[in-house]
DNA sequence: CTATATTATTTAGGTGGCTAACTAAATTGG
DNA sequence: CCAATTTAGTTAGCCACCTAAATAATATAG
C-alpha cells in the first residue's frame, strides 16, 4: 500500500494542520492564539481550576500550562492566585476580559463545526465522532 | 449543544495531539522529530526537491521548511545544493543516513495505522478517510 | 519527630509552525 | 534595454508543545 497517499493516519495528520490553522486564523482576529481557547473553555465551565487540572483536562504537560497561563495572565485574560489551604497550588480565575471572549470564541467553534461538517450527514457525523474517540483510545491506552 | 463535549471539532483536536504525541515518541527512538518524517517521505519518493516544493507538498510555510531543513542538514539527514540553472533555488538531497531511515519510519507509520484502526472495520475506515478528506477540503477552499 | 517520598509548579532548552520583513535572483513590460 | 514585479529563501521573533531537571511545599513512614 502507498502509505503516504492512502493511510488514514496521513489524512488525519494533514487535516490536523488545516484544522489548527483555520482556528488560529479566526482566533487571531480576537487576539487569541490557538490552544488558549482550550484553557478558556475549561474556565468558562469552572473557574478556579489549578494548573495541574488544566494539564490533565487538556492532555498537555505541566510546563505547557505554565507558559500559556503566564502569557494569558500578561494578556489580562486571567489571574493566578495561590490556594489558601495548599501553598503549592495556584488557582486560575477569569478576568472580565477573559469572560467577555466566551461568546466570540464559541461562535468561532460553532462555525468551524458547521463548515467542516458540510456535505457530511448527521449519522455519518455521529459515526465519525465515535471513530475519532475510538482512535484516540487506541493510541493512548 | 455542549460544544466542548460533543463537537466533532473537539474530538478531532484532541485526537490530533494524541496522534502527534504517539508519532513523536516513536520517532524520538530513531532520532527524529515529528514533522521531519514528512520531509523524508517526500525525498524517498523524489530526491532533489526545492524548498518551495516542500512547503507546497507539506502544506506548511516556507520559513518552516527553511528551519527544518537547516536542522536536518545539521543532523546529516540531507544536504542542500544550489540549482545549477537557477541561483534562487536550493535543492535537497538525501544522505546515506537519511536514506537508511526509510524502513524504520515507514514501519512506525504502519504500526500507527494498525494500532489506530483497531476495532474499526475496513468499510468504516474507508468512510473515515473519505470524511477526513472532505473536511480538509471544507476548511481550505 | 524527622527523613523520605510525593505533588505542584517553574525554568531551561529544543522543535514544529506561523507572520512580517528582508535579500537576492529571475522574469516581465514598457 | 532597463525598471518594476514576481519568485525563492532567509532572518527575527512569537507561540504551543515537549523533556529534563530544579524548587518548594505537603504527605507519609519509620
Amino acid at each position: 500500500m502507498d502509505l503516504y497517499q492512502n493511510s488514514v493516519g496521513m489524512a488525519l495528520a494533514q487535516l490536523c494542520r488545516a484544522n489548527r490553522q483555520y482556528v488560529d486564523d479566526e482566533l487571531r482576529k480576537i487576539g487569541l492564539h490557538v490552544g488558549q481557547e482550550m484553557i478558556l473553555f475549561q474556565l468558562w465551565a469552572e473557574d478556579g481550576l489549578s494548573q495541574s487540572q488544566f494539564a490533565e483536562k487538556l492532555c498537555v504537560e505541566p510546563p505547557t500550562v505554565t507558559k500559556m497561563l503566564q502569557r494569558m495572565e500578561a494578556g489580562q485574560l486571567l489571574v493566578r492566585r495561590p490556594d489558601p489551604d495548599d501553598a503549592r497550588i495556584s488557582r486560575v480565575f477569569l478576568t472580565e476580559k477573559g469572560r467577555s471572549l466566551e461568546e466570540p470564541v464559541k461562535k468561532i467553534w460553532e462555525e468551524l463545526d458547521t463548515r467542516s461538517m458540510s456535505g457530511i450527514s448527521l449519522p455519518e457525523q455521529m459515526l465519525l465522532r465515535r471513530m475519532l474517540l475510538q482512535i484516540h483510545e487506541n493510541l493512548t491506552k
